[in-house]
DNA sequence: CGGTCTCTTGACGGAGTTCAAAGCTAGTGG
DNA sequence: CCACTAGCTTTGAACTCCGTCAAGAGACCG
């Protein structure tokens, strides 16, 4: 579980072994079951997560009871609501496991230890959250601009691996569509062929 | 126009004078008439703009030839593809302006400078990002959730300034809908009270 | 097995789009 | 300073995609 962590980070940074430790020494693993929180909304986000094993997701509840999906997260994923893991502000948002699930969180504290034993990571997580940013703006104009059948292409396109296990009314919560649509677009996809 | 930057920098940071100044140091100031392009599709984001008067769009254009605003920035708001803008990648967005604006901008180099000479702008950046980020997921989840005439009724609660300056068709065009509907949304809206 | 959860299929309705046209507004140049 | 044009907004009518409601078929788990 911590040298899945270890392996991560050697692949992606390119960092010494020894920086390698100390970055994971500031991590816990966890195991999740299926169905279990790892947050609940107006709670505060106290973990950022990383996936070594199974699968969680990101959503939140709107006014009308309706879950809308903002990020699944299988393994070599990072969950987290950063905005309220820095700001210790009540989250929006909830997260729980679609499957048995092994990851490994770090508080705030461990943050910021981080920061100062491995100065590497602040970059790191920098530009882990532009790429946050760049898929969150891509998905913004998508949602504007292509239709359902559109966005489920693009969808199997961008993460192929998660038609396979996550759930298909799940996927239409993310594609923001319902259970009943998309299982009439995949029907209508499979004729086309 | 470096005194909009100087007190905007104060009144957030609360840092010196000294470091105010150096901060602000890293940047130009630039003039920008109304329809002149910052950025467009393809190219580097080469700045990061801060805007001291007048009012940016930062948009996309997707495969029909249709735009969708990502943002507006008037006075006291930063604007640039911030991927293109750090991993030196072409762009997919347009940045241009909406009125004759003045702007101050940093370019990579300068934003490596500031790093070193006031490194509390880190953090600030850093809560800058978090904060877009933030911002983005919430309009992921109410255009899954809301009807048009609910973003409309958000849109003008949460940018109450933007309705008085921006034309209706880029509001529409920011709140995913035609102008055609936004038309009737306001007027509806209009009757119902 | 039995019950719950998931996916599919059908009929219908409604929110928003498209296309077309007409009024308004504001900027430009003579 | 007015006239003219180009762009913006409004309105109408027809259409379309997708949501809603309802019901049935599988699949999975205790």
């Amino acid at each position: 579980m911590v040298d899945f962590l270890k392996k991560y980070l050697t692949a992606k940074t390119g960092l010494s072994e020894e920086k390698v430790e100390l970055w994971s020494s500031v991590f816990s693993p966890r195991k999740v079951s299926k169905n279990e929180y790892l947050l609940r909304e107006g709670e505060v986000c106290r973990y950022s997560t990383f996936v070594c094993q199974g699968c969680l997701r990101l959503y939140s509840i709107d006014g009308k009871g309706r879950e809308h999906i903002m990020q699944f997260a299988p393994e070599e994923w990072w969950v987290a609501d950063a905005q309220s893991f820095s700001d210790n502000t009540p989250s929006l948002y909830f997260i729980d496991a679609l499957e048995d699930s092994e990851v490994m969180q770090m508080d705030q504290q461990g943050q910021a230890k981080l920061l100062k034993i491995v100065p590497e990571s602040a970059l790191f997580y920098q530009s882990l959250m532009q790429k946050r940013q760049a898929v969150s703006q891509r998905r913004i104009a998508t949602s504007m601009s292509a239709s359902a059948e559109e966005r489920y292409l693009d969808f199997m396109k961008t993460y192929p691996s998660f038609i396979q296990r996550i759930p298909q009314h799940m996927i239409a919560s993310y594609l923001g569509i319902t259970p009943e649509s998309l299982s009439r677009i995949r029907k209508s996809v499979v004729s086309k062929k």
